[in-house]
DNA sequence: CATGAATGAGCCTTCATTCAT
DNA sequence: TATGAATGAAGGCTCATTCAT
């Protein structure tokens, strides 16, 4: 058997991966209660049953794709918070641009959309969301910040609103990418979001003689 | 029964008003899909039958919900248009503060999480919020950050970008209230979140000393 | 409402007693699996959707039968205990007879068959009959019957052996009915079983000479 | 993998018994609707495609249960057919007790549930079962009981009743086993009920003096 | 022969919608 | 107007059956 050539023949080792990837799409285009396990195993490429047997309900795929997103964003928060020494102009620099690449790259926007949408509806995958990713992130990012403050670097301020400051940007043009784009929004560049972003929370919105 | 008093009996023609409110709550509550009529109309103390004598569908309701959270915030909208001029600090100051007054005091926070969730499942919803509110926002703003930029006041750099940033974390801080502090996530308190976003963008993030 | 005529419209009080009625009779003739909700609701002249007003699950519809059939029995036990003094002759005679009636026009042969059929799936309801019947009727029969031995009327041996004797042919003609004459047994007549069946236990099957 | 070893494997020749086998201990535990096939198949200890290999469907492994227990009962029958000649007293004592060992020691309780359970849906099954089983038994116990009446040694009667009556307590006896002792039912000494049973049919339940 | 992944028809259950009162 | 019992289409889930290996 499988003698040399693993070409054809669907291997059903991918069979999970492939069907929380269909399900994505589709959770992510019409959330949980409108996504149809057919249209799911459609595009899988599979039959509705054959979702069966890699998962125990619908709710259980649900789960399998947001948590499937959670672990590579953990990386990114393990990767902020390691970065901490040296200005903290540099780490936002180097990390934005980074964390604005993934978010673009990446799916990451519509399981947010998921999270945001089906909160009320699945509490334990908000308090996972939350407690693995969201406050995580907040957390490390109010700690390089408070180091800074600490070094004299950044202003006195609520470290924790410094995070939601930094980040918030990037989640809104992701969120109003998921959301307004395939209604016709004009598209924000995440990349040049950030990189202004940065730029401004750095040096301030004013010109040099206009301060206040 | 209850032959002929004139109780306190609520009026009918409140109905319509009551039942869009106790959608709304549903609706944030659980999104469009996993909301049933019947809590909407036991929340609302009439019969579902009733609901039916007041809007045509479900989705009637919804839109009606969606609708009626528009007409406030266009308000606001125009307010922020309306006081173009002047230094873009003073317009800042006062429209942050009373926008994050509105968000803190109005359901919108749940109207917003309705929309993100559902844009998917109802196209003409995300166009029109978009249309009417997102775009219309962003327009005025980044309007009146284009005459501060020509009066000199402001840096160069994309308006439309410098409104996201000025938006963005009230949004965030409003979506993490209904999306993680029912699972336990500490509140950000959205006035104190606005009052420190303006004075970071508007004075930079450094301390004089730290500018690179 | 309900002025003097309650002739037509269907009264919903009746609804639930309907649906039992009608899945007695669907639950009867195909077990508990194989009975499709949809025959129980056409066959009690309601909407699929109907039987779900009255009662929670499928299950729950079949607990009802059963537990439906169980009080009217109860009865007869009670019958049975309370007719005690007296030579157990009479006593036999009497309700034989009585019993014999209320099998013959009752369901109760199909719950019967039911409860042994599904006793494997619903261990509560096996055992429900059990505690509230079965049970109840072998110890009431066995209690007159030690009485009956303790007057030195009737010869040493097992009471609750004895009981079994004097039911067993009542049982098995009625599931004898319900089992094989659909498909062409002749019948038994369950009056005639019953008397017979106690004039032989009461004075042996033997001829006065013919005695071992 | 299993080079060549000629180890102590099953004969596949015995894999049809082995699945019927299980196929019995599970349709008898669950009915026939309820029963799966992959629950037969494992406890077979085969694969359930290797079901398929032997049955063309799930229907024809029930027939396969129920046709190969009424094998072993036919003899039964045949051997209370030919035992004919003689007081009927001796015959009865005779067969009574074997056939009692043979229920107890034999899965033919399980059987009989099915029968009964499954009846409204294999009307096939039941008639066979009746044709081949039921109707010879109680033919060949009231031809013999008829003979016994004939040489003046049993009253007058119906003598299928007859018949019913005397195989009635088993039949019973072994419902009762198979229905309410998983749930906690004392049970019955099979043996002792057909011996009891026998003793009483044939001389009576009351003693010498209390003959009505 | 044997396996077990895959299929898809079928059924229970839900819930938006209707309508007789 | 208002009610809530009734409807029935839709969809999640099961499991007998098939078939490529």
């Amino acid at each position: 058997m499988d003698a040399g050539a693993p070409k054809f023949r669907r291997r059903k080792a991918d069979r999970p991966a492939e069907i929380v990837s269909a399900a994505l799409a589709v959770f992510a285009e019409k959330g949980f209660a409108a996504a149809k396990l057919d249209d799911i195993a459609r595009r899988a490429g599979v039959s509705k049953g054959a979702v069966y047997l890699y998962f125990e309900t619908k709710e259980d795929v649900f789960r399998a794709v947001v948590g499937q997103a959670i672990a590579p964003n953990v990386a990114i928060v393990k990767a902020m918070a390691a970065a901490h020494p040296g200005p903290l102009a540099d780490l936002l620099r180097g990390v934005s641009a980074h964390v604005a690449r993934i978010v673009s790259m990446t799916p990451l926007g519509g399981v947010l959309k998921m999270v945001v949408g089906e909160a009320g509806n699945f509490p334990e995958i908000a308090r996972v969301w939350h407690d693995e990713l969201v406050s995580q992130a907040l957390g490390a990012m109010a700690v390089a910040i408070e180091a800074a403050q600490a070094r004299g670097e950044v202003k006195p301020g609520d470290s924790r609103i410094y995070a939601l400051q930094l980040i918030a940007p990037l989640l809104v043009a992701v969120l109003h990418r998921e959301t307004f784009e395939p209604v016709g929004a004009t598209p924000f560049d995440l990349q040049a979001v950030m990189a202004q972003h940065i730029d401004t929370l750095l040096c301030g919105l004013l010109m040099e003689g206009a301060r206040t």
